[in-house]
DNA sequence: CTAGAGATCGGCCGTTCGGCCGATGCGGTC
DNA sequence: GACCGCATCGGCCGAACGGCCGATCTCTAG
């Protein structure tokens, strides 16, 4: 009732399961979809996929509408092609805004999950583990190298040293991260914003 | 105009230049500042980071409004906390929603802005291995678990399967991603959003 | 019924990793 | 001059990793 209220948009289906979804979808082709998650049969992402997944020929524009404000959902849908995601207590307002960006190719995310999705993308370096001894700049060339999955060799290659001042100094980054391999420190540097 | 005719909301102040939007902010701490990012004396940014920057103790919403839709704006100023971002042609009703938003602590983001942001996020780009062989659902099990940090043997007794199935599992892994070892794993995992 | 994909296991073997010892130089500070 | 943090190197050794082979079992699709 809300979409079809407006004088630049138009309702032409509604169904009651995942299934229909992608059948109407595919034979009507509208400009946009709103999905909910949690249905009969296929569930939003994965009728998203269907629609709009990577391999796609002609994706659809899909936007997610749900109760349920999950951070496995929120990146499940937007990995899966969905070009919105709104919760249902976003307001009319917003509901409309996002199929009216939908439809132009663009994307408009509920405000409560916008504000986390910016946490990910603009976080400025914190340590997850209380890091008491800073590491020092030369250690960091040594974390950058490892986070991308070089060896020790390639490291100390790169880096125009020995091996072994490339283990001595992952010694020292184990003891100050308090980490057990190099796969930690990976893990670190990713959480910390040391690599993006 | 288009605020102050909002029931719910009250224009407070307008400034001149960044400057002025500082000592006004600090004066009348208003619940959200709209900022845009070419100003006199002080640009946006800069504003943006006294008032709403890392280590500022009671840092107030901003919303950032400009015409000027360049990528390094939006990285910059989401860095610099703001929890907004809109486009000047984004219409009276996305102006209203963002101040909206941002005076409950989220954020909202011109769809135009957020189709790029989203791709970011979302979408596991892989030069090399574009993965045209989707890993098996157990197979990401493992992926996660490593790209945790875990040992071999830790993955093994936390998926009750035994060692042999565990590098079996890294053999098949390594061959679809197109990588060498579990680091690489790891950045996979932390580029693509399969763990966060 | 057959073929294939996926999950599960085992063994062998060379490479890499990480811990632990020690050593040298270089630049600061007290 | 003495001390100390940092970067640089070396050797040794056990554990972990990763490649390569083959094998069984289940489930699904044709």
């Amino acid at each position: 009732m809300i979409l079809d209220a407006q004088p630049d948009m138009e309702v032409v289906a509604a169904v009651a399961d995942g299934a229909e979804a992608v059948a109407e979808a595919r034979r009507l082709r509208p400009d946009v979809c709103l999905l909910d998650i949690r249905m009969p049969k296929l569930d939003g992402l994965e009728v998203t996929r269907a629609l709009a997944g990577p391999g796609v020929e002609n994706p659809l524009r899909v936007v997610i509408v749900t109760t349920f404000d999950l951070d496995e959902y929120v990146y499940g849908a937007l990995r899966s092609g969905a070009t919105g995601f709104l919760l249902k207590d976003s307001g009319p307002t917003l509901l409309i805004e996002a199929v009216r960006a939908a439809a132009a190719g663009d994307a408009l995310v509920s405000p409560s999950v916008t504000v986390r999705l910016l946490q990910h993308v603009a976080q400025p370096r914190r340590a997850p583990a209380p890091m008491n001894d800073p590491l020092t700049e030369r250690e960091l060339d040594v974390v950058r190298l490892i986070a991308r999955g070089r060896t020790n060799q390639e490291v100390a290659a790169e880096l125009f040293v020995s091996l072994s001042t490339v283990k001595t100094h992952l010694g020292s980054i184990f003891a100050k991260l308090g980490v057990r391999n190099r796969v930690e420190i990976a893990a670190w540097a990713w959480e910390s914003g040391v690599v993006s």
